[in-house]
RNA sequence: GGUCGUUUAGCUCAGUUGGGAGAGCAUCUGCCUUACAAGCAGAGGGUCGGCGGUUCGAGCCCGUCAACGACCACCA
């Protein structure tokens, strides 16, 4: 028989076996007679190194793609990345400023090899990453969102939608990033909480009076885009006024008072300016009344060269601009005051720019009719299961309330949008393939929201629209697994997009995982740097530790706080596996026949096979519910406690006997498997060296045998019973285990005494009456009485008082019983199994108040 | 303003069809018992956020309040 080293070492256990299991192709053979089983991974951006997130996204899905793999599914998990449009971008753009270079410089063909060299370095990265954590990847069918097949994918799609008129283009207020120098969409744009003014100013009328309106703003640059005075249609105070004009500002444009119920009476003066080129509401009523689009701002941010910005603030950046306005407007005496106020700003979620509501022709998905489609099949048979199943509810909460979807982005990186317009007619084509005469065509510029290839993920990567055998086999998913700050931008997009184009849904489930934060409950952040490499954490407690802490330590959908502490507790539990391990070896042979014969099985051997069968059950229950934290305690509980403190010490005592070695080994076996998926590497190690079998990864999961279900193995639970007071006595009068001490009980445990004074160095000493004892009684009533030798015992006093206090507790058990039990709606209504435990309880307690009694009586 | 989540031992968290409150870490006591001192054996510690309700029975279901958090919407 082959040994474990004698110290676990984490490093040298992991190191190779990715390799491993990758030069066999474990994860990358298919048996098409089994029932397949897919998982497409949440393609990582190419911008930089896994975080703990993706650890414990990554983790959870490998868990379970062995799980499923253990079960006879064929199994795939198809893994990629993501081109991640403005991050990569931004990346490569920092990087060629670094070189004193810029993309403009270089221009579009040498900007894209750029960035193709920064994606084929990170994908290496991520590669790297992915083994060091054990993924069962296929990586033979790794995508990236920006192949060929996939940019097909794309076209179709885009060009499909065109037709059905669910794709547009439109000139709308759009939410610009002026860093970046290109629209979002909406949920691209994080609002939160900043400092600013409410700043107000005086119209004066263009009478020449010195009349005026007061209007507030927390823009005044935007003033110079003004192109019209709002009122509320029945707001009196501005009755006389509409029709009249008023000067703009600075600029002192004429501009008319109009009426609208967008105003609302009670907000700021009741008089409000309208920028119809600046503010999406703004551009609302520019609409309904015909007032002009003034674009006062360049794409940048800066001010405008144009008729309407006055020459000393043209190019200024717009906070600068804003503060010129002030100085301007109070020069000539129609500034009025600024109040300070904490408003809600929406950022650019991924320049961090103060995003600038921005009059411009954009790429439009209608999202209406997509997101109907949703609902409906969430209303089906072919309904999306959701883990936790309150994201249902969120995901279908936003699809009642979707506004359309902004898809062109003004970037170089990404899907170019398959549309070209004529050179001279101004004619748009919409097209798989570039019109025939492209020299009178200009292709479109922009590039398509990130979101647009992801969002076609689990069917892009599986082939579409070619008709592959893939496709065929692994469409829909079996599970989706990811955090929920992503549904809205990506699972809403991958589940219309698959109803849509494949009319069925992407992924049977989606598991919804929170967010890693740090040990005081803070998310994780760059600025903060509090952030933790999950590459540094494998080499401090490897992979091992690190994927079942994650896998087991959140219940769905909450988020995880990270504490390193315990994942050094759970390397304490990966030890102990492997000195258990040790143990088992060391006690067989080379030569152990593989058979059990059940008849010859001892006591404790049969106590552990019918707990084996427990644990399987209840981890395959909540293994099929992704409750890994229910998992993860039925193991740890089973592994440490039952397995290792109990069976293994009790096995001590007949370990020379065959079906004892043979169940040491079946049972480690079992957990073995079990905690595979968990922990990969030195279940693999261990198993290896166990068994001499090539790999763990083949092996199928443990099963409940009906065989192993007995019933008398009740007797180790009184064993335990015994053995946990002898203990107890020992430690209260300090009796060391080197000093044997006896006992008697009046239980027959004939079959089952070796177990007690192996573990306890006590033994069993008959018809003997001892002087210094102690006497118990057992939960079933059974009488243990042990021999003290030479300690100075308690009083009988004192023992009455014990005793007593036991009377007391068991008389409050049998009121609570008796209650119970004579309550004729507890005896109708409870389940049968709950009157029968509790009429068991009673009985048991009974017996232990009458033995406890007759002992009061025996110390007179 | 809307939706949702969280509140359980000193700390971090489990507790899923309602049926005697759990784990890890921390604390205290005693142990090298030939797999493991990264270990073993014990111990202490909780009116399960407050109030009300349903029920024979509530940490769990319903209502309400409070604190913390997340998301969505609005913000001239």
């Amino acid at each position: 028989m082959k040994e474990l080293n004698s110290k676990y070492n984490h490093l040298e256990v992991e190191k190779g076996k990715n390799q491993f299991w990758i030069d066999h192709k474990y994860f990358q053979e298919h048996d098409l007679s089994k029932e397949p089983f897919c998982i497409v991974i949440p393609p990582p951006n190419v911008t930089g190194k896994l975080h703990l997130g993706h650890a414990w996204d990554t983790t959870i899905q490998d868990i379970i793609i062995r799980y499923k793999k253990m079960q006879g599914f064929d199994t795939l998990w198809l893994p990629g990345m993501d081109h991640a449009g403005i991050a990569t971008q931004a990346k490569v753009d920092a990087k060629l400023l670094a070189e004193k270079r810029s993309r403009h410089d270089i221009g579009r063909e040498a900007f894209m090899q750029e960035a193709w060299n920064w994606t084929d370095e990170y994908k290496g990265f991520i590669r790297e990453q992915w083994g060091k954590l054990g993924l069962a990847l296929d990586y033979s069918k790794e995508r990236f969102t920006l192949d060929e097949g996939l940019n097909k994918a794309v076209s179709k799609v885009f060009v499909d939608l065109y037709n059905q008129g669910l794709i547009y283009q439109g000139e709308r207020i759009i939410n610009w990033d002026p860093k970046a120098r290109t629209a979002l969409s909406n949920i691209e744009v994080e609002h939160y909480d900043i400092k600013g003014y409410e700043h107000y100013f005086k119209y004066y009328f263009a009478d020449g009076s010195d009349n005026y309106l007061e209007v507030m703003t927390t823009r005044p640059e935007t003033i110079l885009g003004d192109g019209a005075i709002a009122v509320h249609p029945d707001d009196q105070r501005y009755e006389a006024f509409v029709g009249m004009e008023v000067l703009v500002p600075v600029s002192h444009v004429k501009i008319p008072i109009i009426t609208d119920e967008y105003v609302s009476f009670d907000k700021g003066t009741g008089c409000v300016k309208i920028t119809p080129a600046h503010d999406p509401n703004d551009f609302n009523v520019g609409i309904r009344h015909n007032v002009p689009f003034r674009i006062i701002m360049n794409e940048d941010g800066t001010m405008a060269s144009n008729e309407w910005v006055p020459t000393c603030l043209q190019g200024l950046d717009r906070f600068e601009a804003r503060q010129k306005m002030i100085e301007l407007t109070k020069e000539e005496h129609s500034f009025v005051k600024m109040d300070e106020i904490i408003h809600s700003v929406g950022h650019s979620q991924r320049s961090g720019a103060i995003v600038e509501p921005y009059l411009s022709k954009q790429w439009f998905v209608d999202m209406k009719p997509l997101a109907k489609l949703v609902i409906d099949f969430q209303n089906s048979s072919q309904k999306i299961n959701f883990f936790p199943g309150r994201f249902e509810k969120t995901l279908l909460q936003w699809m009642g309330n979707i506004e359309d979807w902004c898809i062109s982005r003004q970037l170089w990186w990404g899907h170019r949008i398959p549309a070209w317009y004529h050179k001279e007619t101004k004619e748009i084509y919409v097209g798989l393939k570039p019109p025939h005469d492209l020299d009178n065509w200009q292709q479109d510029e922009d590039v398509l929201d990130t979101w647009f290839s992801s969002g076609l993920w689990p069917f892009s990567t599986l082939g579409w629209p070619e008709k592959t055998a893939d496709l065929e086999r692994y469409y829909p998913g079996g599970v989706l697994v990811t955090g929920f700050d992503i549904i809205f931008f990506w699972v809403a997009r991958m589940v219309f997009t698959g109803e849509k184009f494949l009319d069925d849904i992407p992924f049977k489930d989606v598991l919804i995982h929170g967010l890693v934060r740090d040990s005081q409950g803070r998310k994780m952040s760059k600025s903060l740097g509090n952030g933790v490499d999950p590459m540094d954490e494998i080499e401090k407690y490897g992979a091992d530790s690190l994927r079942y802490y994650l896998a087991t330590s959140a219940s769905p959908g909450q988020d995880l706080r990270y504490i390193d502490k315990k994942v050094e507790a759970t390397w304490n539990f990966v030890n102990k596996l492997w000195n258990a391990s040790r143990y088992v070896m060391m006690n067989l042979e080379d030569d152990l026949c593989h058979e059990i014969k059940v008849t010859e099985l001892k006591r404790a051997d049969q106590w552990i096979l019918n707990k084996l069968n427990l644990v399987i059950s209840e981890v395959t229950t909540n293994m099929d519910k992704y409750e890994f934290t229910n998992v993860g305690n039925a193991l740890y509980n089973f592994i440490w406690e039952d397995y290792c403190s109990w069976y293994i010490e009790m096995s001590k005592a007949t370990s020379e006997d065959i079906s004892t070695k043979q169940t040491l080994k079946y049972v480690l076996e079992a957990i073995l498997k079990m905690l595979n998926p968990f922990m990969p590497f030195v279940t693999e190690e261990i198993f290896q060296t166990l068994t001499n079998k090539e790999t763990i990864v083949k092996e199928a999961y443990p099963q409940v045998k009906a065989e192993y279900y007995f019933s008398n193995v009740k007797d180790i639970d009184i064993v335990i019973e015994i053995i946990s007071n002898i203990r107890d006595l020992r430690a209260s009068y300090n009796i060391k285990r080197a000093i044997p001490i006896n006992f008697t009980c009046d239980y027959n445990l004939s079959n089952v005494n070796d177990y007690i004074s192996k573990i306890t160095n006590a033994h069993t000493l008959d018809n003997v009456e001892f002087v210094k004892k102690e006497s118990i009684i057992l939960s079933n009533g059974a009488k243990l009485v042990v021999d003290l030798g030479m300690v100075e015992v308690k009083s009988s006093r004192e023992q009455r008082h014990e005793y007593q206090e036991e009377l007391k507790k068991l008389a409050a058990e049998l009121k609570r019983c008796d209650g119970m039990l004579s309550n004729p709606h507890f005896i109708n209504k409870a389940p049968k199994e709950k009157v029968k435990a509790e009429e068991e309880k009673r009985a048991s307690y009974q017996l232990q108040y009458q033995s406890i009694e007759k002992m009061i009586e025996d110390l007179k």
